[in-house]
RNA sequence: UGUGGAAUAGUGUAACGGUAGCACGACAGACUCUGACUCUGUUUGUUGGGGUUCGAAUCCCUAUUCCACAGCCA
C-alpha cells in the first residue's frame, strides 16, 4: 500500500512552479539560503478536517521539500484554544499519511513554544519594540483608523519597564479577558493595516488542549507563525495569497528577534473548485446541524469524505500536481478532479458487471434449467489481476437503457432484428419484448447464437454492440448510494438559496432494486454524467481502504445516441 | 482618493525579448468484448491603448478589471 502511494512520482513530468524557482534561487550561490537543506512545513490549525484545498498545501509543502532534497515538518498551528479540538488532529494526520506523504519524527506544536515565545515577547519590549496597551476591542478598531488617517494608541509611549512589569503580570494572570495587550510597535501610519501595531498577545483564559491552564495568554497567528518556523530551522514557508499582506510583518518579527534562521514565506493562491464549499466554517456548520453524517460523509470534499467516496490519494495528489501552482485566484473544474480519478481507476479497479436498471432478457432458445460459467477479466488492462467465473442461463438482467424498440440513430444495442454481444458470453439477436398494459416494456426477447461462445464470432461477422448483463437466478439485490456532487451547490456564497437547505434537499440517493454480479451492497456510485460515462462505484468500507470497482457502461450517458 | 497582489482559449497552467504550447472540456473521425479506454484531427487565447525593439505575453507608460487586508482568528 506505502509503496503504490508512493509511486505516484514519475508519471508525468514534474513541471516546475514560481516557487521552485524562488527556491532555486535562495539554495544557488550566493542566495539566501546557500547550501542549505530545503525545509518546509505543513501547519495546519486542528479546529477541523482537511480538505481537498488543504491537499494542495500539503503537496505543495511536502512535495517541494521532497523535490529539493529536503524535509517537511507537521506542525499543528494550536495558538487559539477556543477553536481547537484534540479529535482533529488524529484525524489530520491519518489523511495525511494517507495522501502517502511522511513526516517522520518531525510532529510539532506551535504551543510547544510558548516559552520561547513570551522570551520573545519580552525581547521586543526591552528593545522599545513592543508595548502593552489597554485599549477595548472596540477602541481599537475604532482607533484603527482608515486608509487615510493613521491608528492611534495612547499607550504607545509606555515606558518599557512600564510594560515590562505589565506583560509579566498578564502572564501571571492579573487581568481579566480583553482587558490588554501586548501591541507590537511598528507603524501606526502604514497603508498596511496589518503594520499598525498589530497585537501580538491577548489575554483568553481558556484551557488549551496542550498545554491546559498554564496560559492565560496567547500569541496571536502573526508573531507565533515566524517564531514557529524559525524555531524549526524552516527555511522556506509557504501559505496562501491571504497571507501576502502579512508578510511584512512575518519579516518583522524575525528580523526583530533573536532567531537562529530567517525563513522565508512565499504565498501562492489557494484551492477554488467550482459550486464546492471548501470552507471550513461551512463544512463544520454541515457536520454540527447534521446535515452529513459526519466529516467523512462521502458528500464531503474533506479527504476521509472523497476517501470513502473512492477517490485515491493517487488520484489526488495527480490532480494537485496538475492544476499547477500560481498567484491566481483560480477556479479548477470539478469535472477535471474526476478526470485524475477516472484515470487512476481506468488503471487500476477490478470490472463487476451490475444493473442499475434491470429490465429481464429472456434467451429463447436457450433451455430451460441450463446454465453454464464463463471465464471473465477482472480488468481488461491487467491481465495478472486475474478472472472471475459468472453464470449464465437463460434469463439474464440487462440495462433498460440497451433496448430500444425504436431504435434511433446509431443505436447499436438491442433492438428487434439487431444482433449484440452479451459481454463475455454469447451474440444473441433480439426478437422482440413483453409490454405491459401501460405499453412499457417489460421484457425482451432474443437468440442466442451458440457458435459464439465466450462472446466470440467464428465467422468473424462485426458485432457493434456489447452490453453487460448479469444471471437472473444468480444475482443480487444490491442498494447502491447514488451522489451528485452533493457537497457542492449552485452557488455557495452568492446564491439566492441557503446552501445548508440545497444539500438537505439533495441529500443522497439510495438506489433499490439494483442487480449485481456481486455483493456491492453499500456501495456509493457517483452520479455526475462525467463519472458515470465510465461507471464506477466504491465499496464503502469506512474503517479500512475502499474497494473500487468499474462497472460496465453507465445508466445515463449523455443523450447516448445522437438523434 | 491606502497597502499588497493578479490579469494568457470555456477551465487550469506553460512560454522569463525569438514559431503562444500542454492538460481538461467541447466537436469530428478511427479503433474497441461495453458508445468507456486508446488513437487521430478540429475548434477557441496573450484585458484595452500607447511606447522601446529587427522582433513583445514577456521590458516601459497608461487605462481598465478582479482579489486580499481595517479580529484580541488562522
Amino acid at each position: 500500500m506505502a509503496d503504490e502511494i508512493k509511486n505516484v512520482e514519475g508519471e508525468a513530468a514534474v513541471q516546475g512552479n514560481f516557487i521552485w524557482d524562488f527556491i532555486k534561487e535562495d539554495i544557488a550561490e550566493g542566495g539566501r539560503f546557500e547550501g542549505k537543506k530545503v525545509h518546509t512545513r505543513f501547519p495546519p490549525e486542528p479546529n477541523g478536517y482537511l480538505h481537498i484545498g488543504h491537499a494542495k498545501a500539503l503537496c505543495i509543502d511536502f512535495g517541494t521539500a521532497e523535490h529539493f532534497g529536503g524535509i517537511c515538518n507537521l506542525r499543528m498551528d494550536d495558538t487559539n484554544p477556543t477553536k481547537e479540538d484534540v479529535e482533529y488532529i488524529d484525524a489530520i494526520k491519518e489523511d495525511i499519511k494517507w495522501l502517502g506523504y511522511d513526516w517522520d519524527d518531525r510532529f510539532f506544536y506551535a504551543s510547544q513554544y510558548f516559552d520561547q515565545m513570551y522570551e520573545f515577547a519580552v525581547e521586543l519590549i526591552k528593545k522599545g519594540l513592543a508595548y502593552v496597551c489597554e485599549l477595548t476591542p472596540d477602541k481599537v478598531r475604532e482607533y484603527r483608523g482608515d486608509t487615510q488617517t493613521p491608528a492611534k494608541s495612547p499607550y504607545r509611549d509606555r515606558p518599557i519597564e512600564e510594560s515590562l512589569d505589565l506583560f509579566e503580570r498578564m502572564k501571571n494572570g492579573e487581568f481579566e479577558d480583553g482587558k490588554m495587550t501586548l501591541r507590537a510597535k511598528i507603524d501606526l501610519a502604514s497603508g498596511n493595516f496589518n503594520m499598525r501595531d498589530p497585537v501580538i498577545y491577548r489575554i483568553n483564559r481558556l484551557k488549551h488542549h496542550r498545554t491546559g491552564d498554564k496560559w492565560c495568554i496567547y500569541p496571536m497567528y502573526d508573531f507565533a507563525h515566524p517564531i514557529e518556523d524559525a524555531l524549526e530551522g524552516i527555511t522556506h514557508s509557504l501559505c496562501s495569497l491571504e497571507f501576502e499582506a502579512h508578510r511584512p510583518l512575518y519579516d518583522w518579527v524575525i528580523n526583530n528577534i533573536s532567531v537562529p534562521c530567517k525563513p522565508r514565506q512565499i504565498e501562492f493562491a489557494r484551492l477554488g473548485i467550482n459550486n464546492t464549499v471548501m470552507s471550513k466554517r461551512k463544512l463544520r456548520e454541515l457536520v454540527e446541524k447534521k446535515y452529513v453524517s459526519g466529516w467523512d460523509d462521502p458528500r464531503m470534499p474533506t479527504l476521509c469524505g472523497l476517501r470513502r467516496r473512492g477517490y485515491t490519494p493517487k488520484a489526488i495528489r495527480s490532480f494537485i500536481e496538475q492544476i499547477g501552482v500560481s498567484k491566481v485566484n483560480s477556479i479548477v473544474e470539478y469535472g477535471f478532479l474526476e478526470h485524475c480519478l477516472r484515470d487512476d481507476l481506468n488503471e487500476t479497479a477490478e470490472r463487476t458487471m451490475c444493473v442499475l436498471k434491470p429490465i429481464k432478457l429472456v434467451i429463447t432458445n436457450y433451455p430451460e434449467g441450463q446454465s453454464e460459467e464463463f471465464e471473465v477479466e477482472n480488468n481488461p488492462n491487467r491481465p495478472e489481476d486475474g478472472t472471475r467465473k459468472v453464470t449464465f442461463s437463460r434469463e439474464l438482467y440487462i440495462e433498460e437503457t440497451d433496448f430500444m424498440e425504436e431504435p434511433v440513430k446509431k443505436y447499436q444495442r438491442l433492438y428487434p432484428g439487431n444482433e449484440v454481444r452479451i459481454k463475455s458470453a454469447y451474440i444473441v439477436k433480439c426478437t422482440g419484448c413483453k409490454k405491459d398494459e401501460n405499453g412499457n416494456v417489460v421484457e425482451v426477447y432474443a437468440e442466442y447464437d451458440p457458435e459464439t461462445r465466450g462472446g466470440n464470432t467464428p465467422d468473424g461477422r462485426k458485432v457493434r454492440g456489447t452490453i453487460h448483463w448479469v444471471d437472473a437466478n444468480n444475482c443480487l439485490d444490491a442498494e447502491v448510494r447514488l451522489y451528485d456532487n452533493l457537497f457542492t451547490v449552485p452557488d455557495p456564497d452568492t446564491g439566492d438559496r441557503n446552501f445548508l437547505d440545497y444539500l438537505n434537499e439533495n441529500s443522497l440517493e439510495v438506489l433499490t432494486g439494483c442487480k449485481a454480479e456481486k455483493n456491492i451492497a453499500g456501495a456509493t456510485a457517483p452520479k455526475s454524467y462525467q463519472f458515470m460515462r465510465h461507471g464506477y462505484f466504491c465499496i464503502d468500507n469506512k474503517d479500512s481502504s475502499p474497494e473500487h470497482l468499474v462497472f460496465n457502461r453507465s445508466v445515463s450517458l449523455k443523450d447516448s445516441f445522437k438523434k
